[in-house]
DNA sequence: ATGAAAGCGCTAACAA
DNA sequence: TTGTTAGCGCTTTCAT
């Protein structure tokens, strides 16, 4: 798999030297460029002459030098992947999503994960990446609009992942967050629930306005009044949930179900029931999204909307390689949004109200 | 911070062309050779001819384009990260600090996150890699031989995080095992638990023997006989933890405390202490190890034993750009382990035995 | 201090 | 079908 360094040549240093088209080529006997028209498969070669240039390939363990390729190509056949909340599991998963797609058609992933959305650290990310990369993927949880404004004016191929605004003259791939939104929704209304609070996202942020839009018109579609379904403002994380729960529980001691912006909200919120003696589903119903790994795991697991985040991924880059081929200018579907599945989970945190 | 294209200058698919070294020349009225030992700091410009490239490179908003760099220094500033699970919320974290150490030394991170360590899938990595990648630094939590074996072949400078092995001649940077362990079992002690069961890790993956031995010393140092510390196998993951601990409920219902290899491994033990109706910490308490973010949101929240990441990801990479100053041959204390410090974080999943 | 020129390893247009 | 040649954008001798 390693060049084995056949021709025994080694730089001054020690480290073996990697064979050229030119070592292959003299050993096969043939021009430089025969060699890479066998290799890139331009052309149809004599068979004997592409059985010597593939058994002096082998010999010298010869390997194309990607960067000559790319500074004569133009294209790295690199994704800049910028993810700005590693903590977030939902973005590991994403993240390796892509890298599984792009591998598989033959692109790699340049990682920043050092992203602010807030303060525009982007531009780090940017300065970085942006001239070694043919494209570039989005999986922020931040507010992305410093983030996109960038690429949009750079018109480097780019794709959001966790975006879900039309607004946006960008490529998205998101969940499809309004029908989860309307699962959480029915689900806990079919139980049975006429009092349910909505622990909302950070405020900004990509879907924290999708989400609970949706859950709202379902509330109401429902019949259920507005002061029946008060909504509380976490941040995304435990911490907020944490928080919002309380203060919730704190104000409105009558509520039987609580629907979060996402997983990790949920956490937080079962965390402050427990804190609090109440039990859960019997005394309160918390129902999450995302379907975090973690989710799984909770005491009592937790309810909640199941994204696919590896096809979210998969779509992303496929949408990426896309813009790639089409060139800008060309639409090829740019400001679409694409909208992957959702479904429901039920586990062990929503029940009827008792 | 996007070359606004001043020229003008477009390709014929629409896409704003960059600026070359040529280009800024011309405009300065200087060679390019001038330009680029002005933008590399080699050698003493006259302060005008300074100013005139400088304005020339603003005006253009010139960008060095680094693939052209790199065929020519032959080094490309890219550290090749290489991650077998990112399910575990702990390897996320050190990807992470590995791309804020490698970007403030001016690096990049190259992901290849599709590896499974036990076929060797790692040569996908490898193969798209290994060529264009100055380095590369390994997070595994599986098995690493083949993994590095490969890579000691390919003589490509290495640091692997999570190993833990002097028998492995790369260099390594791990949390001190030993030491977190010691803490736990101590910690456990203290409080007056004589009967405690340890959870391993998956068989062969780097942590788990050396976790493992410490654990099981200083049980023996404190006086307690094999017979009381029973050792079960799990699987570094909440389904194992989970699994073990159901059998140790049906086998020794005397145990007052579990012991795990790691968080996500408490967290399936936990589930399966609620499960089986019995309360932690009244009736067994459990620690974990890793102080993984959800680890302070478990019910009761997770008593562990606390690694920087952050920290092992900026040494990590320090020893490699370390490694690559000095080139091969040259020891630059190639196989030494570097550990980085735990401490024991006390939540609310241990207590005194009842 | 600066310019001229070579060449990193590759692909592709053009000739043969 | 194959070889010759040019050149991607840069760094780096070697002259000047």
């Amino acid at each position: 798999m390693i060049p084995p360094s056949a021709t025994g040549k080694r730089s001054h240093r020690g480290r073996p030297v990697a064979a050229t088209l030119h070592d292959v080529a003299r050993l096969a006997g043939v021009s430089h460029s025969t060699v890479s028209r066998v290799l890139t498969g331009q052309g149809i070669p004599r068979p004997r002459t592409a059985r010597a240039v593939e058994r002096a390939v082998t010999e010298l363990g010869y390997r194309v030098n990607p960067v000559a390729r790319s500074l004569r190509t133009g294209t790295t056949h690199l994704i800049g992947v910028v993810v700005d909340d590693l903590q977030d599991p939902v973005l590991p998963m994403l993240v390796k999503a892509t890298d599984v797609a792009a591998r598989d058609m033959g692109y790699s992933i340049l990682l920043s994960s050092v992203v602010d959305g807030r303060t525009g650290r982007l531009i780090d990310a940017e300065s970085m990446v942006v001239q070694g990369v043919d494209g570039m993927i989005l999986v922020c949880n931040e507010p992305t609009e410093p983030a996109w404004r960038l690429l949009l004016a750079s018109s480097i191929p780019t794709v959001l992942i966790s975006a879900d605004d039309p607004d946006v003259r960008l490529a998205q791939v998101s969940p499809d967050n309004a029908e989860g939104s309307r699962l959480a929704a029915r689900h806990l209304i079919e139980l049975g629930h006429q009092r349910i609070a909505y622990i909302r996202g950070p405020k900004g942020s990509p879907y924290d306005q999708p989400r609970t839009a949706v859950f709202r018109v379902t509330c109401q579609e429902a019949g259920l009044p507005r002061t029946m379904t008060p909504e509380l403002r976490g941040d995304g994380r435990p911490e907020g949930g944490l928080r919002a729960a309380k203060r919730l529980l704190a104000s409105r001691a009558d509520i039987t179900a609580i629907a979060c912006y996402n997983d990790r909200t949920a956490i937080g919120a079962i965390r402050a029931l427990w804190l609090a003696s109440l039990r859960v589903p019997e005394d309160v119903s918390v129902i999450g999204f995302d379907d975090i790994a973690e989710a799984a795991w909770t005491q009592p697991a937790l309810t909640t909307i199941t994204q696919r985040s590896d096809e979210l991924g998969r779509v992303a880059v496929e949408r990426l390689l896309r813009l790639l081929e089409a060139g800008p200018g060309d639409p090829a579907g740019l400001a679409t949004a694409v909208r992957i599945p959702v479904s429901l989970q039920v586990r062990e945190s929503t029940a009827p109200p008792s």
